[in-house]
DNA sequence: CGTCTCTCCTAGACTTTCTACCTATGCTTA
DNA sequence: TAAGCATAGGTAGAAAGTCTAGGAGAGACG
């Protein structure tokens, strides 16, 4: 059986979840939840993707956290964005649309 | 001193490849050089990625492969997209303008 | 002769993501 | 009251892809 693959592109989770956290603070379950809304049931965040990630991006001084309460009243990890942060969710945007765009330029070359 | 990272974005280098392969027959070599061209020296395939990749794209059928000689009369192995190339492209395509739509999606969410 | 470009290739490390699990709590509903 | 579901956190190990760093040979050119 052929093998179907990627509820993501690889290398963008971690933008994305930069992403989400610059909109406020948000728990790690909050952010996989937002990403499939705003993405209408595209991207969907599998857990064992989430939590490694939000670890690797709090190791690297780019998301900060504390625990709080969820709306449900639930103990949550929120998640909001640093100054470092920030400025790297500012050069893996700009880096995603240089390679968003040079990859459209190959698929766009005429037959 | 801080990673910097990413010739390529994860996961498109097979459809790059097949979607070179799909304008002729062309040998590896080109391939890279066709890539980083049209991308205007902004995608660069590394070698280590680059054959690799040829290698299983062949083996699973979506490329065939003879030996021939370059326009300098060199041995080179041209490869060009199979049936089942064709149809793995398409399909590659379709995935990639969903994934970065969803993708832009989320990037351009307001602050 | 040395060096450069072209052309092919591989091994091993590294990173990311996925599958598949585990845990706990609170709410709903049968 | 018990069962199940959604919410919330997590880990281990496998799979996959790319990169670094090398090797090799052939032809062109000074």
């Amino acid at each position: 059986m052929p093998i179907e693959r990627s509820d993501l592109l690889q290398g963008t989770l971690d933008m994305l979840i930069l992403k989400i956290a610059a909109l406020g603070p948000v728990h790690g379950y909050g952010i996989s939840q937002r990403i499939r809304q705003i993405s209408k049931e595209v991207l969907q965040v599998q857990q064992g993707s989430l939590y490694p990630a939000l670890h690797r991006l709090e190791k690297r001084g780019w998301l900060e956290a504390d625990w709080g309460s969820s709306s449900n009243g639930r103990q949550a990890k929120f998640y909001r964005l640093s100054s470092k942060g920030r400025k790297q969710l500012d050069k893996e945007q700009s880096n995603w649309e240089r390679l968003s765009e040079a990859v459209a330029l190959i698929m766009q070359t005429a037959h």
